[in-house]
DNA sequence: AAAACTCCATACGCTTGCGTATGGTTTGTA
DNA sequence: TACAAACCATACGCAAGCGTATGGAGTTTT
């Protein structure tokens, strides 16, 4: 299990920031869930002691909401938006982010973990359910600019982001060229084409 | 914190047998996830204590096998195919099932947890994807007995799964008939009407 | 250089959850 | 009724995780 390595910091360029501390809550709570989110496996995760937790942050439950609070910032919608071209092209990004950036799962596993997250506390279910809105409502709005009426419009956004969470929760083994094509015919489906 | 009633065995027809131990923690399992699945909660949820739990289990990975040994067999694909019908029926009616039985998530939820937990224990993650991809091979044979060609049909099969395990995830509120109206529609796209 | 601030280590108490030991109570069986 | 088996309670030891207290390094400020 000697995987992480603690990173010996020799005395030097090596004090934390609390986004440090962020971000490698970020990173367990992808692949591990919040469950597992503690605070001394953090710390030596960064090569640290608890002591340094809790200078950045009044307690777990701070660091927490912290994560919430970031989360709800960054929606992927963003991305998206920000690449431009027409409503087409950013389905099509939307659609080709995750046929590329799913490793083992990588990326979507976050969505999972904050979803199995909000089934337990309430205040991360409204976020969630928040984020969820914006996104189809966005979603549903580009492919009403694409041609289709309001009605399926809101059903290809819908089919839309079930692919891409699938793409976190189902596990194909498969070459990549099969997977390719697979992923292809599902674009397909999707955008109407 | 009184609220589970602990539901008074008056020393009469309450002797728990491995069953009723099995079926709790499944219901925790999917609304908590395996993380939360601790004997002692188990037992309070049972009325009982811990002495109960380690006569029918030797620990609590024992448990977790068992749980994981139930799930690999009882598949939902068993009930679309006692069902009967056309295979344009089976799809439907694989389709339809999660559209009434999704209160909160529920059903779907014990899914997530399957793969929440498939992430930290290899073990489950065996069982996962082998399920996945029988479910997966099943649903293409019946697009493709329905008379789409084979590549269509594994992605109509995907698209299928994704969408009934976005309806575990996608927490939308809005009125049911307007959620029906989307159902239908999201179930054409996938149907290929 | 001295003071002040930032960041972290060490040590402690508390709670929760796992597993064991042991004895008690209920149910079946002879 | 007596005996065995199935089932459960109580009590204990142990490890993990949270949070606090306190002191000590490293860095910046004066």
């Amino acid at each position: 299990m000697a995987a992480s390595r603690e990173m010996k910091r020799p005395t030097k360029e090596s004090r934390l920031r609390k986004e440090d501390w962020v971000r490698a809550a970020y990173s367990t709570l992808s692949d591990s869930g919040w469950k597992s989110l503690n605070v001394e496996a953090l710390a030596k995760r960064l090569g640290v002691t608890k002591g340094s937790f809790y200078w950045h942050f009044k307690d777990r439950n701070d660091l927490l909401d912290e994560i919430l609070l970031r989360w709800h910032d960054q929606l992927v919608i963003t991305r998206a938006e920000a690449n431009g071209g027409s409503p087409a092209d950013k389905i099509r990004f939307m659609l080709d982010i995750v046929a590329t950036s799913k490793r083992p799962g990588r990326g979507g596993s976050l969505e999972l973990a904050m979803r199995i997250w909000a089934r337990q506390d309430p205040k991360v279910a409204t976020v969630v359910e928040s984020v969820d809105q914006q996104r189809l409502s966005y979603t549903a709005d580009l492919f009403q600019q694409a041609g289709f009426d309001p009605a399926e419009a809101n059903a290809r956004a819908l089919l839309l982001f079930s692919y891409i969470f699938a793409q976190g929760l189902l596990s194909f083994a498969g070459n990549t060229a099969v997977m390719e094509r697979l992923h292809t015919q599902c674009r397909a489906l999707i955008e109407g084409h």
